[in-house]
DNA sequence: TTTATACAGGACTAAAATGGTACCCATTAG
DNA sequence: CTAATGGGTACCATTTTAGTCCTGTATAAA
């Protein structure tokens, strides 16, 4: 499926609910009620979030949370990495590939290379982006088919 | 991570093992053994495989495994949807949406363009490209860059 | 026709990841 | 001081994943 784990959708809709509102502190209880999930989630969520750099917190009263930057300089990318680690399709795309069937594999190099382009399309994706409730254009065929996949 | 599934791993790997010798039928023990992997798992990759109409399958005596079709038309995105299920990066990128935070999610749409981006860039990548021993090569930088992600 | 080969299908188990909860500590505004 | 609020950790339940095994069925060759 390819799919996001619960806790990075999460943590995406959180992160949006933040950016409509940039200059208020936003309690993790408050977030929580907003978007309609249980509060410990939200909060071990949040507390990923701040670890990755993605946001700051204050702690007291009149505390929260709020945007380490602008939401147009935070990605996607940034935000799923924050939560499942560095975005890499197979076990050998991660820095330490320990893959010990590289000599059998054969697919390996070029396993890196779809991840790579599917990471660089999500680190064009900001967080201004997807917290836009006017949905943003992404007119993929044009740009896709126009990649060479010719072999060197 | 985003990662694929081990045994979507091992399903490219066999499949473009395959591609490599597009006339012969290939026993699954045989396959096992070149690419180094415990035969029951690869048995059972290959009849999903199968299953999902990549692969023929022949029995009895000389039996084997051979593509359903050229290596240049089977994808990567249907190799994952054969293993995983078809490429939906949420929930409710899946046809039966079936999400009841949709009020309060507001990212719903912006990750199902992204999702879309991807299964297309998954898509255009296929077995021919896998098997190819020369790295395919994806000049990612450029096309990405040229996605126009600005709202409407 | 018999036999060896090889795929088909499903049941089952073990291990790991995931999601969720609870508890207690640290910080800070008032 | 104290109430509010985040920080950290440990824990448990559930689901998913991976892997194995067994039995059945088709087929080519002798």
């Amino acid at each position: 499926m390819l799919k996001l784990s619960r806790l990075t959708d999460y943590a995406a809709v959180v992160m949006a609910q933040i950016a409509r509102h940039p200059q208020a502190s936003h309690a993790a209880a408050d977030l929580a009620e907003a978007v309609q999930l249980p509060h410990p989630t939200v909060s071990k969520t949040l507390k990923m979030l701040v670890k990755a750099g993605l946001l700051e917190s204050q702690r007291g009263v009149q505390g929260g949370y709020r945007l380490a930057r602008p939401a147009s300089h935070i990605t996607a990318a940034d935000i799923i990495a924050a939560i499942e680690g560095p975005v890499a399709m197979t076990e050998c795309s991660q820095a330490e590939g320990e893959c010990d069937l590289v000599a059998t594999c054969g697919v390996a190099d070029n396993w890196q290379r779809v991840s790579l382009a599917i990471r660089t399309l999500l680190e064009s994706v900001t967080l201004a982006h997807l917290a836009d409730t006017t949905p943003i254009k992404l007119p993929v065929q044009l740009p896709i088919q126009s990649i060479s996949l010719a072999t060197a």
